[in-house]
RNA sequence: UCCCGGGUAGCUCAGCUGGCAGAGCAGGUGGCUGUUAACCACCCUGUCGGGGGUUCGAGUCCCUCCCCGGGAGCCA
């Protein structure tokens, strides 16, 4: 018999429905005459519940069916005398694959902390709250693709090897072919990587964008998808060291356009999760009640708030809230700055443009008082920066001058610099931490519980 | 990296001014004909994070290192 899957018996069966069933014990309840066995195989966040009558041949596999083993079960559908299910197997047969000993398998008929979880991350994903959270990650990725293929965007792949911090955007990790037993020296006695594989120092990447920005200069609308790479010694609730990252680059657009696209990519991201991910979310608002359904309805809908640096940094000069940093025009928002507009302020998302161009990268583009760059920051309730991106600047003098007074070596920078030599043009971009965004939608705390594999300093386990 | 708070049974934690290491849950055994993290009874569980020191005596006090969490910085 055919095996179906636990979503598809509960949506799709029918009572008298023969079935054949596999997936991992949750819980078995044990009666002299019967048994009740909970299953989950994955492909819900709902368990099944077979009856093992004491009839049953199956009856005598019992003692192998604890939490966490694997089997199948055949049986014929009935709808439950039992509240809590509507339809329930009664159980005619068990193969039980692989046994899981009470005694030692760690994930117990019990509640268990996060931080626990995070110890046995090759287990965690049976679990109730990872279920949800890495499926509605899954349905947050494909949402991310939906969104700008039906826009017309090419999705492009920019490399994970890189030649150079061009951006500045933190600390590297460095790539080498080089044997660490014997490093080749140069005369200053620094490692020479001439001798490397590749002839120069490499890195693996930490954004995308400057290789969008020509994809986008010759394909128009493109977004790369893929991991990024942070050595920052952070060791924060919102911090990886290998994230996911989605940087759309759009060529003719500008700021404006720019925060429309953001704002439209994450009510859809919003919207879809509400679609497809009910069940996993319902169940995360219940168990942790850090998010709501009624929040991403309302975060799906209404418009959201736009504020210019200058008028925010006015808006909290004007606050009541005692700050821990200083305010003051020209130096950068602190999260707690950032929370203050977000919960207080305005109760929901909110974009902040132009900041002083001192604070801002190198790319972006000066705006005509010649002291702020059109860059944008979307910040969101609780996570803070969700989205930064700008305009960048297309003019070739310009963008020079910003590099020197950045101290951005040029060198390796000419093919960037080709692009505003040979048909340049406006054009805009973001970048949105793919994990910052599941963070937000699921409600998890900790970045770490948003990705199956964290990597973050000295956390490299799975 | 900095500032706080932690590390005691498989898990979550209590353990006061130093004096025989505890509870709940999980697990085991038995009972129970419709359970929902089932219920009832009984039973088992320890390198008190590692090392050093003070003391007649350290889970408890001191030093040091490691690890975890929260916050900050950096950022997405």
């Amino acid at each position: 018999m055919e095996r179906l899957m636990i979503k598809n018996i509960l949506y799709g069966g029918s009572p008298g429905q023969k079935v054949s069933v596999c997936g991992w014990v949750r819980t078995k309840r044990e009666s002299k005459g019967f048994a009740f066995i909970a299953l989950n195989d994955g492909s819900t966040q709902e368990l099944l519940q077979l009856v093992v009558p004491g009839a049953s041949p199956a009856f005598r596999e019992l003692p192998q069916c604890n939490t966490g083993a694997a089997i199948r079960a055949e049986g014929v559908l009935k709808e439950s005398p039992g509240k809590g299910q509507k339809l329930e197997v009664e159980v005619s047969g068990i193969e039980v694959f692989g046994g899981a000993d009470p005694a030692a398998y760690p994930l117990q008929k019990k509640g268990h902390t996060l931080e626990f979880l995070r110890e046995i991350g090759h287990l965690r994903s049976r679990t109730n709250t990872f279920g949800a959270v890495f499926r509605l990650r899954n349905i947050l990725a494909a949402a991310v693709h939906e969104f700008f293929q039906d826009r017309g965007f090419v999705w492009v792949h920019t490399p994970i090897i890189t030649a150079g911090d061009c951006e500045g955007a933190g600390e590297l990790f460095t790539v080498t072919g080089l044997d660490f037993g014997k490093l080749p020296r140069n005369n200053g006695g620094n490692v020479d990587f001439s001798q490397d594989f590749f002839g120069k120092r490499t890195f693996l990447t930490v954004s995308g964008q400057l290789e969008a920005e020509f994809l986008a200069m010759s394909l128009g609308n493109v977004y790369t998808f893929g991991p990024t790479f942070r050595a920052e010694n952070s060791n924060t609730s919102r911090h990886l060291s290998e994230f996911w990252m989605v940087e759309p680059e759009m060529a003719f657009a500008d700021l404006k356009d720019d925060m429309s696209l953001a704002e439209d990519f994450l009510k859809f991201l919003c919207r879809r999760a509400l679609e497809r991910g009910e069940h996993e979310l319902s169940f995360l608002e219940a168990q942790y009640k850090r998010t709501s359904l009624d929040e991403l309805r309302t975060l799906s809908e209404a418009p959201f708030s736009r504020i210019t640096y200058t008028a925010a940094v006015a808006e909290l000069e004007k606050a009541k809230e005692k700050f821990d940093f200083p305010v003051e025009w020209g130096l950068d928002l602190q999260s707690e700055h950032e929370r203050y507009l977000t919960d207080t302020v305005f109760r929901g998302p909110v974009i902040v443009t132009d900041y002083p161009k001192e604070i801002k990268a190198f790319y972006m583009k000066l705006n005509p008082d010649e002291k702020t760059v059109a860059a944008m920051d979307v910040l969101a309730p609780k996570i803070g920066e969700i989205i930064g991106g700008s305009q960048r600047e297309e003019r070739l003098d310009v963008l020079e001058a910003r590099m020197r007074q950045a101290g951005v070596p040029g060198e390796g920078l000419q093919w960037y610099l080709d692009l505003r030599r040979f048909g340049s043009a406006p054009h805009a971009g973001f970048g949105l931490g793919f994990e910052r965004l599941v963070q937000y939608i699921t409600g998890m705390a900790n970045i770490r519980d948003v990705i199956p594999c964290p990597r973050a300093p000295q956390t490299i386990g799975f």
